[in-house]
DNA sequence: CCACTGTATGCGCAATGACGCATATAGTGT
DNA sequence: ACACTATATGCGTCATTGCGCATACAGTGG
C-alpha cells in the first residue's frame, strides 16, 4: 500500500470517527452514558428521544467500538467503552465554552457538560 | 435561558465543531494547512480536488473561525486559526493509529498525519 | 401458548451535504 | 477597455443520514 492510500485510508478513518459525534442526538447520548451505565430505555428517557432513534444511535456507536453492550434479559445495557471518546468530547467541548462565554452565555450548565469541569 | 437549553446549545456547537472535521476532504485541507500558509490554488493542487470544492471548503471552515483569510491581489492565502483544532485532528488521528496498526497498517505515512509524531 | 415488556429493524420521507459545471467577481498587466 | 488569472457562487444532482411508523424479534411471567 503506498504511503498517499495510507493516508486517505486514515483520514476515512478519522472523519468516521469524527461523524460519531457530530451529531447533538449522539452527544446527549454521549452525556448520559458517560459517568453510568444505563438500559436503553433509560437513555430513551433521560435525553427524550424516541426508542427507535436511540436504539439506531446505540447500535452504530457500539458498532464503531465506542459503547459496548450487556445484555440481562431483555434489557439491554450500554456504556462507553472508549474513554477517549469522552475526553474528546469534553475536550472540544471546553474548547467551545471557552469560545462561547466570551459571547453570550452563562454556562452554569455547559460547564458540566461531560462531568467536565471547566 | 434554563440549564436544559444551555445544555442544548452547547450541543448543537459541538456538533457542528466536529462535523468541520467528519470529511477526509477537510481532513486533506487541514493536513495541507496545519504546517504552512497556502493560497487556495496551493491546496488544490497539493490535495488534488476541485477548485470549486477546495474553495468552498475553505470558505466554511473560514466561516467556522477555523481558518484565516489573507488576501494579496487576486491571490488568497489561507492558515489555520484554531491551533485547538490541529491538536483535535491530531489527538484523534493518533489514538485511531493505535487502534488501527494493531490490526493491519504499515502507518509509515500515517504516523506523520497533521504533522504528529506517533 | 399467550400476553407483555424491552430492543432492534425494514421502509419511506425529508433534510443535509459533497460535488461538478458553468458563471460571476475581483485583481493584474497590456 | 481587454485579456488573463485567481477565487467564489448559483444551480442541479446524487448519496447520505436522521427520523418516525409499523413491525419483528427476544425474553419473561402468567
Amino acid at each position: 500500500m503506498t504511503d498517499q492510500a495510507e493516508l486517505d485510508y486514515l483520514f476515512d478513518q478519522v472523519a468516521s470517527y469524527m461523524q460519531l459525534f457530530s451529531e447533538p442526538t449522539r452527544l446527549r447520548i454521549m452525556h448520559a452514558l458517560c459517568d453510568r451505565e444505563r438500559s436503553v430505555s433509560e437513555v430513551v428517557q433521560v435525553i427524550g428521544a424516541t426508542q427507535t432513534n436511540v436504539s439506531r444511535h446505540l447500535s452504530a456507536m457500539h458498532k464503531s467500538r465506542v459503547l459496548a453492550r450487556r445484555k440481562v434479559g431483555t434489557t439491554v445495557y450500554y456504556t462507553v467503552s472508549d474513554p477517549k471518546a469522552v475526553e474528546l468530547c469534553r475536550t472540544v467541548c471546553t474548547n467551545i465554552i471557552s469560545n462561547m462565554d466570551a459571547r453570550r452565555i452563562s454556562n452554569s450548565a455547559a460547564q458540566q457538560f461531560m462531568g467536565a469541569g471547566a
